[in-house]
DNA sequence: CAGTAAAAATACTTAAAGTTCAAATTATCG
DNA sequence: CGATAATTTGAACTTTAAGTATTTTTACTG
């Protein structure tokens, strides 16, 4: 899972140790390495967009030609459609996590929150692999494009779920759920876009910004100073 | 301006005036049609993408071939560029509006949020332009991108600057400026997404639920509540 | 080291959509 | 009504990038 950025795609396997080239690994060695198109091309769609990033483009990038990556996809629209699955895996994972690790609805959505955008940053640093940001998802043919909507709107139903949770124990304040989720994902979708353009050093402390607007919101109610909110929610997972 | 929704180029102008076919509106004319031409681009560009909208579905919108379509725009790539930079200009004119309306940061800061998403909601009840959420600037070609990211990026940064005096006047819990407003203006640029997919009851509640969930935040912290915080802010104009 | 299957390359075809041009249509005005 | 300019069109041209067929290279295995 974990490669470095510029890699060429034949580099991308370990091959000194013999794991790896036992006979088992046939099959495992193809999944590594569709796995690492897929990364590779989910970078190329964030920067260029997906639908004028070319298949050239996506081969180069890994010391391929485009027929070779007829070995690994079907075809292009079989390659964004992978892409932005693979982002809406991810997503679904780490929610999962964040349920398990935590009870309270609260933290739990916190939690996910600053998965998400560790997931981004991790990624800038070269570390694990890169998610496209389902931008061109209208794009896609009707029955690819239905299978992603219905899991963005799952997403949303579980992240709903969680905040009328909150709201139920009198922990969150009574709002329409809806609409708050939806700004608080659109905010989250975007933020691969300057997570990107932003110095390394303010990306670190994003998280933390994040969680207090969301939590304090922006007035400095000098009743709200001497409470020690955030006390409440406790440091997350690593 | 005002433009009903699946209306062919021809039926554009209103030829029942006099003055509309006066030599005076011979270049107006043509300027009108021009702006048709963008606000039907722009709205395929949201439903379809920017990229894999052709040409011919632009003008077959239009009641037009996509010949003719050369005679309002030089290239397609100059009809996405002027899209994304009309959106660019509603937002910088809106905000010198919400600054000319109000003295005070945080109110001014809210009327600019208010007045985007009031934007979007006339669009989606036929009223007023579509504007294209600039989603593929990436793929625009350097000269054009540059433009439209400095443009993007002045946005910021009078937004941050608006944060700071907020900030400076005691009124704005202190944040990092940059990545409060990237934010929020993040949630602001997806929200015609989902706005598009809202029933129309709860589209209309959708500024108030914003507005409460950037100035109180989430939390139902029993101290907010007595403090009538709210009411610090004044209703916003039409 | 030979045989075999996986992986990748070369050269090609095809389709779609952007673009151009000259001709035709429509509107305006003396 | 006839001249002139604005607008629109049909048809051809161009380009770009997706996709395919075939062959060659590489890597594993007996």
């Amino acid at each position: 899972m974990t490669r470095p950025g510029p890699a060429l795609l034949k580099d991308i396997l370990d091959t000194s140790t013999p794991t790896n080239r036992s006979p088992f690994s046939r099959g495992l060695q193809r999944e590594t390495k569709r796995a690492a198109v897929l990364s590779c091309a989910a970078k190329l769609f964030n920067t260029k967009g997906a639908r004028s990033t070319t298949l050239a483009d996506v081969a180069s990038r890994l010391g391929l030609t485009k027929t070779s990556l007829y070995y690994y996809v079907a075809t292009k629209e079989d390659l964004i459609y992978q892409c932005y699955d693979s982002n809406m895996r991810q997503a679904h994972d780490q929610l999962d996590r964040a349920k398990a690790a935590y009870e309270d609805a609260t933290e739990c959505l916190m939690a996910f929150l600053e998965s998400q955008i560790n997931t981004t940053l991790r990624s800038l640093e070269g570390e694990g692999d890169y998610y496209a940001a389902p931008l061109e998802v209208a794009s896609l043919k009707a029955e690819h494009r239905e299978v992603l909507e219905e899991e963005y709107r799952r997403l949303l139903r579980r992240l709903i779920d969680l905040l009328n949770r909150g709201i139920e124990a009198g922990q969150i304040r009574p709002c329409n759920p809806v609409i708050t989720i939806r700004a608080i994902v659109g905010a989250l979708d975007w933020s691969f876009y300057w997570l990107y353009e932003m110095p390394r050093e303010q990306a670190r402390g994003v998280v933390s910004v994040l969680r207090d607007l969301l939590i304090h919101g922006l007035l400095a109610s000098p009743k709200r100073a001497e409470g020690s909110d955030a006390a409440a929610i406790p440091p997350l997972p690593a």
